[in-house]
DNA sequence: TGACATCTACGGGTGAACCCGTAGGATCGC
DNA sequence: GCGATCCTACGGGTTCACCCGTAGATGTCA
């Protein structure tokens, strides 16, 4: 298994199109639901310009079973998909994979691309702030000086095994 | 042409391997050199723990110039490879199109993960103070509150060309 | 100049992500 | 019962990132 989408050290990372269908998945989970249908993934898919024919989606979804990203049960004629992994720990593994990945661990050095070029809203700044003021207080509750170590390299190893 | 690292925005965005490349020459560049010969980045590649043949870094060098990310010209016997994109931009780029594509253009939002469980450096958090600061001048000198508007979201087609 | 080392060119191979079409089974309406 | 309709299962096709080996070109040095 290569690593594209995601560092490689967690096993099996959703890719981008993964991702889409898990979106749909933990936003049906939060109206309520207890999953969601192919079609209905389709259907919202469709709605954001994703032009997908229906095996598609079905090919998708039941390769996400098979890496032990989604479930599924039977409802009447058709398979209701539910998300078996969390949206939380989801985006910390694939934000935490391209820190390593393309900034080798450097925060700050992120976001000041991210930053850039984008214009953040005065709520967005806040948040910011408080998760730093946050971050001071846990990380460093008395004020000492804690330098990170050497950066992570990944070793990859492929076409073997 | 797909878009599996990149958000595909931008017509060619290096890849994770060749990402390494750019940064092996982009220090070399710094150093005051005007570029690096494949052997000496596959030596530097092999000191983070990258195992590639000669060939392989060759082969990538050589498609990488076909992209247009890197130059080279001759010096003896071996090409020297000189980097055509610029750190700055790349890496914007590539922090840019990960936030679209995963986090649909929040930042804070993918701050709460990226800090999450990582342990910042008392240094990190002043620059990053500094820089929300400076962005909260910037955006929004009188005061004046803006939300961003509806969320981006990509259309794909493949398979097509 | 000729042996030798080193470099580039070229073609090929693998696995992953993605995308579908077709076949066959279940269900519903008449 | 029996089509029409929906769903899933299955296999296949394409592109891309990645990785190399071999062959031929080129420079070095005795």
């Amino acid at each position: 298994m290569t690593d594209r989408q995601a560092t490689g050290r967690q096993p099996d990372q959703p890719t981008e199109r993964e991702l889409d269908a898990l979106k749909v998945l933990w936003q049906a989970v939060d109206a309520g639901a207890d999953g969601a249908t192919v079609r209905e993934i389709a259907a919202v898919l469709e709605e954001d310009g994703e032009q997908l024919a229906y095996t598609t989606v079905l090919s998708l979804l039941q390769v996400m079973e098979q890496k032990g990203l989604v479930d599924h049960f039977r409802q009447g004629k058709a398979y209701v998909y539910r998300p078996l992994i969390e949206r939380q720990s989801t985006f910390r593994n694939l934000a935490g994979g391209f820190l390593d990945r393309v900034f080798d661990g450097a925060v700050s050095e992120y976001l000041v691309h991210a930053i850039g070029d984008r214009p953040l809203s005065a709520d967005e700044l806040d948040r910011l702030e408080s998760m730093i003021a946050a971050a001071r207080e846990q990380q460093d509750p008395k004020g000492k000086k804690s330098k990170r170590g050497g950066k992570p390299r990944r070793a990859r190893k492929q076409g073997d095994e």
